[in-house]
DNA sequence: CTTAGGG
DNA sequence: CCCTAAG
């Protein structure tokens, strides 16, 4: 009852409905992706911890209370959230990293780790490039680091009682939830444990050190228009790269970046499944999301004098890079940390246990069986969470319009309106909003970092990998990301296909005709002004194909076919163009009579 | 930021 | 659609 009551209390944690959406992405398939032939159970991130504790304990607690414990605690956390200072997120322990002096609005960062204890969230930045120093010059590989690689270091406990203080990974990359005040998973019935599991205070790694560079910084900050919106990255991107000197960063802020701007990305948060499983009426001390674990296998345990009490110290998870403006209010932060978290775990993870530095992969052992009992040295004991699990959760469909903000759907659980005044709001209020109203430019980005792992070479990247774990089976572990989903994580990062139709062909070959090829920005703001998602170069791009289709037999052409008319008319304004480079540069559309006189352009469409 | 062009 | 070089 007792440690129920805490994983409630934590599943609330990721309970976050109405986050305004972060661009969330593909990358969330690839979490998802991977299939794994244990039989371990695919579960969200709260699941974990009730699996873990449904597993360990030898008598199933069969709680009912499972729902009202949860909307209790959910309520708890969100007075606490009230009370809570904003400024003290960031400036407990005097560990938490303070801001460098950013020249930009906007900073990404890759967050490194953070727990959650008791209430208070400690995010920490670090730079891109002293990431790189942390986590050592492995080259581009650092990232690769992304699964869960091991846990281990389980502090024994001498009363009898196990307790499983860490569960955690070598990596550093990886994003830190720690539960450094041990969530007490007790059979016995104990206030005090459920007191505490409702104050969380969140502690800062002291291991795990965040910066933030302004290198990483940006300068999303003030467009005036989508046009010039949606105009800076790759020389942007590209720069973080370098500053970074990893590849792998690129990418992942790469894929940020385009997801930022115009929700390219794939929404994706699960928060809508994590509820529902939590408010599964049968929820129950394990969670049984895929057949995998279940009470039955765990409560073989003769007696209760035998029982084992154990606590999970800490988790981690892979490394999140986040993405937020300076403009953006401590709420959204906190908002973006839990949405990366969330996605993250509810992307699928599975939990491995560990006797001895091995594996144990059938689920149907007892604790006793497998050497996990009150009288042996719990010390072996270790637990790892690999990625893995799979999500049922159907793959989210890129919003096609940017513009249309995406509602959490679950807001079962309100979200304090006490973090921020933003909170409860779809819509980012005016000081999270940089951009003139796109409210997906303005979500802070969010992408796990295993998701922009590799995407070429996956083999060759796993071997550059950091240091893996001395134990074998954490390395195994360790690589698993790696080879599962590689490729997905490609697709991920591009902008999704988004053909032009023949409305949008024939205002682009309309505007051409007037400003000619060369002035692509005046073209996209006369004819696609307010189609964010087509920018310029896409204009530009667009325009090439068009040409080179109207170029081909009709019988080469593919995809939806384009008015013969469109094309007629993409060839002759080609035409004319390429005859009068930097005439009517000025403006207007060309009186030019050749240009007319070849085919009735007067009977081109208006507006 | 824009263009222009190759990938 | 992406990436880059170049202005």
């Amino acid at each position: 009852m007792v440690f129920k009551r805490k994983l409630d209390c934590v599943s609330v944690a990721f309970d976050y409905p109405n986050i305004p959406k972060a661009p969330r992405s593909c990358r969330r398939k690839v979490l998802n992706k991977s299939t794994d032939d244990d039989d371990d159970a695919k579960m969200c991130a709260m699941d974990l911890l009730a699996s873990l504790a449904g597993k360990i304990l030898e008598e199933g607690q069969s709680s009912s209370a499972s729902s009202n414990a949860f909307e209790g605690n959910a309520q708890e956390i969100k007075q606490e959230d009230h009370h809570k200072p904003v400024k003290s997120e960031f400036s407990d322990q005097g560990n938490s990293v303070s801001m460098p002096t950013y020249e930009n609005t906007s900073d990404k960062c890759v967050v490194n780790s953070f727990s959650f204890p008791d209430n208070d969230g400690i995010l920490e930045r670090t730079p891109m490039s002293d990431h790189k120093k942390i986590h050592g010059e492995t080259g581009g590989n650092v990232n690769v680091n992304t699964g869960f690689e091991q846990g281990e270091a389980i502090d024994g406990m001498g009363d009898g009682g196990l307790t499983t203080n860490t569960c955690n990974l070598e990596d550093k990359t990886a994003l830190v939830v720690q539960l450094p005040k041990p969530v007490c998973v007790d059979m016995i019935p104990n206030d005090s444990l459920a007191r505490h599991g409702n104050h969380t205070n969140l502690v800062r790694d002291d291991d795990e050190k965040l910066y933030s560079s302004r290198k990483c910084s940006n300068k999303f900050t003030s467009y005036k228009s989508p046009a010039i919106r949606r105009i800076r990255k790759s020389k942007y991107w590209k720069q973080v790269s370098k500053d970074c000197g990893h590849y792998k960063a690129d990418v992942g802020i790469k894929a940020l970046y385009r997801k930022r701007k115009s929700c390219y990305g794939y929404n994706t948060w699960k928060h809508e499944t994590i509820y529902k499983r939590r408010r599964s009426p049968d929820r129950s001390s394990v969670v049984t999301s895929d057949g995998g674990l279940c009470n039955g296998s765990v409560s073989k345990l003769p007696q209760k004098r035998d029982s084992v009490k154990l606590s999970i110290k800490s988790f981690r998870i892979p490394e999140l890079f986040i993405e937020v403006p300076e403009t953006a209010t401590v709420g959204s932060l906190k908002r973006t940390v839990m949405e990366a978290v969330s996605v993250l775990l509810s992307g699928g993870i599975r939990v491995g246990v560990l006797v001895h530095g091995k594996k144990v992969r059938d689920d149907k052992r007892t604790l006793s069986q497998t050497g996990i009992s009150s009288e042996e040295n719990l010390s072996n004991l270790g637990f790892t969470l690999e990625p893995g699990g799979t999500s049922k959760v159907p793959l989210p469909l890129c919003s096609e319009d940017p513009v249309v903000p995406t509602t959490e759907p679950t807001s079962l659980c309100e979200r304090s309106a006490a973090a921020s005044p933003t909170l409860d709001s779809g819509v980012p209020h005016a000081d999270d909003v940089i951009n003139s109203g796109n409210v997906v430019d303005n979500n802070l980005e969010l992408v796990p970092y295993q998701s922009e792992i590799s995407v070429d070479e996956p083999s060759s990247d796993s071997r550059a990998l950091v240091p893996l774990p001395a134990l074998e089976e954490v390395k195994a572990l360790a690589i698993v990301p790696l080879n599962q989903k590689p490729k997905r994580t490609e697709l991920a990062q591009r902008r999704a296909r988004r053909p032009f139709s023949v409305t949008e062909v024939e205002a682009l070959v309309q505007a051409v005709e007037e400003l000619g090829t060369g002035r692509w920005r005046d073209v996209k703001l006369r004819a696609f002004e307010n189609a964010d998602h087509r920018t310029y170069v896409d204009l530009k791009d667009k325009w090439k194909t068009l040409v080179h289709t109207a170029s081909i037999s009709p019988q080469q052409r593919r995809g939806e076919p384009v008015p013969q008319e469109l094309l007629d008319r993409v060839l002759k304004a080609y035409g004319y163009w390429s005859q009068h480079q930097g005439e009517h540069q000025a403006r207007g559309a060309p009186k030019d009579p050749d240009m007319n006189r070849g085919r009735a352009l007067d009977s081109v469409v208006s507006v």
